[in-house]
RNA sequence: UCCUCCUUAGCUCAGUUGGUUAGAGCAUUUGACUGUUAAUCAAAGGGUCGCUGGUUCAAGUCCAGCAGGGGGAGCCA
């Protein structure tokens, strides 16, 4: 068995100086050939290791270099110098594993976030990655914490759907030909008959009907798993993976549905602040000081943790959309024609510098959207009771813009079967999401959010590829 | 996929109207110092200037194509 030593979290924090501690962990720099700042992941704040002089071999000592993993035992004393409570005087220093300085990439200063990108798998071991994916973990603990107390279902949907039928997006096939060698029918086609399950397969690109499944029978239930959608996208905000949290709720209108999703996204915030206490201090300062390279009209107002704040004790603005569109239409803004897409008739879709002028602009906080035209949203939203619009609604953050978006399911079985022959999704191959409508179907609502832009919502991190440990997007499956 | 900007040492960047041997800080190596906080001081090593082609007596610098990256847009979560 491995002596597992005590973490530096707790070292650091209720360490009693003059006891005897085993700590394990990495060099982020050795100072004055006495110094070794040890960090193990458990937080931010290095313990520093003295290592007297005179009391180490000058072949040991060379080896403590940045990168190098160390398995230190001795006392823990009060620090004389400034910087740290307590640190701790080696006894003995063990090197578990050493690190070329020559060939090791980071270096105890500053990196830019493209740099680090490209050697994802040793990003872990900055300070900023530290903290993200320490929040990103208290996040998802929260989701599940919060449907867990609601009484919730956690529903794993499946990975491998036979169902492309959603428009939600290009899906990434699953097969198991040999891509070289396809069976084809006689008339030329691929024959989807001899492939693994027997017809066409891809990955999910949403649990959402599924969800639907087990909602109408066990009442409220969410999913939380990896979704896929194969389109060319290259943006701050998209990936080809990533995470989505879906709830589903039998019983619940579009209000009810509006109410929880706000509920939901104040509750991971408040927690996270609550329990990430010093990693959001640390993601905090990190971005006031990359402000701090950007014009001063681009700057945001508010810091971190003060914006985080502001959402936490402001409700939602909830605007229709025939309402958002009068105040586009009326805007100075609109007036001067400094929308790229000025807006000019109900019915278009918002464009993104629609929706920043909105939250950032004119609210100034989140706003959910709702009732949108039933012509630029989804055949399974229901139509409300004027024919134009259905019972939708999105939720719009400041930076980040749409974070979640759901809507009241249509229940009634012709209403449904109408919109899916109108939109072209083929009814028959559809009967077990029909079959809903037939047997005791019930008002339902629900919403998918998007659980990496919630984790930039929350870190301040700008682009989406810094809140995932391994970032697929096209070009991009290393690591 | 579209628009736009960028690519010079391990990292961050400078490089004049095209002109001789391409620079700095940090990192690395060596030495000095020893209660440091991204330690300090001194010295050294380190470059196919993204790739390919073109213009020119001469290209890091100008032009074209390609590749990679950033930002914005679309698609969306």
């Amino acid at each position: 068995m491995f002596n597992i030593g005590i973490r530096m979290k707790e070292v650091l924090e209720k360490g009693q100086p003059g006891s005897e501690i085993t700590v394990m962990g990495w060099v982020r720099t050795f100072r004055n050939n006495q110094f070794i700042a040890l960090n193990d992941g458990s937080t931010n704040t290095n313990l520093q290791v003295v290592a007297e002089l005179g009391k180490f071999d000058d072949s040991l000592l060379k080896r403590i270099t940045t990168g190098a993993a160390l398995k230190v035992s001795g006392k823990l004393v009060e620090s004389p110098g400034k910087g740290q409570h307590v640190e701790l005087k080696a006894n003995t220093i063990e090197i578990l594993g050493d690190s070329d300085p020559e060939k090791y990439p980071l270096q105890p200063k500053k990196h830019s976030l493209e740099f680090l990108r490209e050697i994802a798998h040793l990003r872990f071991r900055t300070n900023t990655f530290a903290s993200v994916f320490r929040v990103r973990n208290t996040v998802a603990f929260a989701i599940h914490k919060f449907f867990n107390e609601k009484g919730f279902v956690y529903l794993h949907a499946p990975i491998i759907t036979a169902s492309d039928a959603e428009g939600a997006g290009e899906t990434f096939h699953v097969t198991n030909f040999d891509l070289e060698n396809v069976p084809r029918t006689p008339d030329g086609k691929v024959d989807y008959k001899e492939d693994f399950f027997g017809r066409h397969a891809n990955l999910t690109v949403s649990g959402q009907l599924e969800a639907e499944l087990g909602a109408t029978a066990l009442g409220n239930v969410y999913t939380f798993g990896p979704t896929f959608r194969a389109e060319n996208s290259n943006t701050t905000r998209h990936l080809a993976e990533f995470w989505m949290i879906e709830p589903e709720m039998a019983f619940y209108d579009l209000e009810d549905n509006m109410n929880l999703a706000e509920e939901f996204i104040k509750y991971i915030i408040s927690y996270t602040l609550e329990n990430c206490k010093e990693d959001m201090a640390f993601l905090d300062a990190r971005l006031t000081d990359e402000e701090k390279t950007k014009p001063q009209q681009e700057r945001s107002e508010m810091g971190l943790v003060e914006k985080l704040q502001f959402v936490l004790s402001h409700t939602f603005e909830r605007v229709s959309y025939t309402e958002a569109i009068d105040i586009l239409k009326n805007c100075n803004y609109n007036k001067k024609k400094k929308f790229k897409y000025p807006v000019n008739e109900w019915g278009i879709d918002l464009q993104s510098e629609h929706e920043r002028y909105l939250v950032e602009k004119h609210f100034k906080k989140p706003v959910i959207l709702y009732n949108y035209p039933k012509g630029i949203k989804a055949f399974y939203m229901r139509s409300n009771e004027d024919g134009k619009t259905v019972a939708a609604m999105d939720i719009l953050v400041p930076g980040i813009g749409e974070i979640v978006g759901g809507s009241q399911r249509e229940e009634r079985l012709d209403n449904l079967e109408q919109r899916m022959k109108e939109m072209n999704v083929p009814v028959d191959e559809m009967y077990w999401y029909l079959d809903l409508r037939r047997f005791g179907t019930v008002p339902h609502s629900g919403f998918g959010l998007g659980f990496e832009r919630v984790v930039q919502f929350v870190t301040g991190m700008t682009n989406i590829r810094d809140v995932i440990p391994f970032p697929r997007y096209p070009k991009s499956v290393e690591f």
